[in-house]
DNA sequence: TCTATAAATGCAAGCGCTTACATTTCTCAT
DNA sequence: ATGAGAAATGTAAGCGCTTGCATTTATAGA
């Protein structure tokens, strides 16, 4: 049995009496029609139970109407919430999304891209900035509008719709030290080609500066962001002989990981260590004691990823727009 | 600026002085073609930078290569993993994910399966099986090849990939009757247009009526999935005249909600009330104490659902593939 | 060398829609 | 009533690809 015949836009046309160009404009740009043959077109199109055909549509007009995100993973709760506003938000449009992940790999990233926009994507959501150049000059040629969310770069030639994380990482190294933590450790996710990663560490190394104890006083170990190896991880960093008063975290699974391994091994949170996390996590709320984080606006971002890309303003002048993030004080920070 | 004008097989063809159609058949069956013309073809397509036209090409072959997933949210972690699973193993054979998510509402769902049918997909994952006849029908009448996931119905007329909600919920149940509870409370997800929530109530009551216990003794109430209304559905439990010695919970998420509420009303899990999940969600691991729950196969899911529809059997006769759960047992769920 | 057959390639007709342009039909001020 | 301009509609030329069929070329048995 093969796919049943549908009806076409010509089958409509014949059926309301008109010609597929006012069906077409019907449906497309109902202003441009009269009421009368509009409503006669109505009823043919819902009697028939037509509905354009896509592929006719999108080489007759060039355009899909469909985006295409990329990103790292959907396993991970914070992408999967800021993936859930922007096709939200599309939907609402009318639009339709187009989902694949790199895990976080670049080389995985650019194959996505470029097959993405061969699938005719109108527009593209993609996490962070660090990216080669080559891909960056195939979107350009391509007149593929992008917007780079999850980052911020006031200076960035490409849309942006990110937050600091650098600057929120600082602020809460700067918590910790007022609470009076000297000796740091920082388990941060991989940070090649991962500019979110790297520029947490740098908050945290930027503080520590700024409070004159010396950032290289500070190991960095990473980790992928799984509860299990951040666990293994954080064994790792105690077993050094000189033990943190702190371990930060990249992201509040990792500090779930830490916290976990840390109640096995009856090291006391915030008792022996103080642990902190990023983004604010459901998962971090839950934990006991909760972990003391910093919010960050995931589905905000979406949205506005989403709505940037539907507007026309994605194609000529790009715009940054930064979030805001907050701490979230929960018990696992602690005076020293 | 305009769209850059791309390549067209033409230019192809042109630059390899063959036709079109050789071309094309050089992209799709390559083994219908000579060697050496393979190789003068590639060469120009590599030159060009040619990507085949999505819409040119979905119109020509009435194949788009692309499959939709309707979800109820990505926000749940559950749904999250299947849906990443499922698109590595779409991407694995070259084809393309839409996605788009139902709120658990069967009006909406609807909806965004017409649009995906409009869309071009290729074939459909959909969760659950309970949803109107007109939708199935629409579906059979387009000839959409559909598989239904997370549920499990050996007598359905379509593709199931999925488990027993019901004898996993029966199972948990028994556990705890063995353990000595004889009062029952079930927080459920809403079970309206739900059937795995329903069939897990069903399970629960079914093994009590096995167990000589009025399974109407059990109140059960209907929350979200979410930790705040599940901990607030939780304090309504407890205020009933006759308390439970267990809560069984529709999923994970409602299970830590509960065990918040606990934690903050100093109601000691598991001394003073038993709670149980659904699902096996990382959260359910992290907190204190574990949860004993439920492990849904969902990574399992997302493959064998997607190979299912890239495979032709998913149009000729409709199999349906029962996945297993199983117990995992930690301390949240003990002796009354 | 000559045929019969298979393999490789080319030709050209669509696929179903949009849209520039041409034509017809209204509107309404005169 | 009339004509100019606006509004509504129609005509038809693509958009870039696939594929059935026709044609050419290669293969190999006699």
């Amino acid at each position: 049995m093969d796919k049943a015949v549908l009806p076409t836009i010509e089958d409509v046309a014949k059926r309301a009496q008109v010609s597929t160009a006012t069906v077409s404009r019907c449906l497309n740009t109902p202003n441009r029609v009269a009421e009368s043959t509009r409503d006669k077109v109505i009823a043919a199109v819902t009697e028939l139970g037509y509905s354009p055909n896509f592929g006719a549509k999108a080489l007759a007009s060039k355009r899909t109407n469909t985006y295409g995100a990329i990103i790292p993973t959907m396993a991970n709760a914070i992408f999967a919430k800021g993936l859930q506003t922007f096709q939200e938000t599309l939907t609402e449009h009318g639009a339709t999304l187009l989902v694949s992940s790199s895990y976080y790999n670049n080389a995985i990233e650019e194959e996505q891209i470029r097959s993405m926009v061969a699938r005719g994507a109108d527009g593209l959501l993609l996490i962070g900035q660090s990216r080669s150049d080559t891909i960056y000059q195939f979107l350009e040629q391509q007149n593929i509008p992008v917007v780079l969310a999850w980052s911020f770069d006031a200076s960035s030639k490409y849309n942006m719709v990110g937050f600091d994380n650098r600057a929120a990482s600082l602020k809460l190294a700067q918590k910790a030290i007022a609470l009076g933590h000297r000796q740091f450790a920082f388990l941060s996710g991989e940070r090649e080609n991962n500019d979110r990663a790297s520029e947490r560490v740098k908050g945290a190394q930027q503080a520590l500066a700024a409070a004159d104890i010396d950032p290289n006083s500070m190991p960095v170990i990473e980790a992928p962001y799984s509860i299990t190896e951040a666990g293994e991880a954080f064994e790792q960093l105690m077993s050094s002989p000189v033990k943190p008063s702190i371990v930060m975290c990249g992201n509040d699974v990792q500090a779930v990981g830490v916290l976990k391994k840390a109640r096995e091994r009856g090291i006391d949170v915030p008792g022996d260590v103080s642990i902190t996390g990023f983004d604010n996590l459901e998962i971090a709320s839950v934990v006991e004691p909760g972990i003391t984080t910093v919010h960050v606006p995931h589905r905000q971002m979406g949205r506005k990823s989403a709505e940037l890309l539907l507007s026309d303003d994605a194609k000529a002048k790009p715009s940054q727009t930064e979030l805001q993030t907050y701490l979230v004080e929960r018990d696992s920070l602690a005076a020293v």
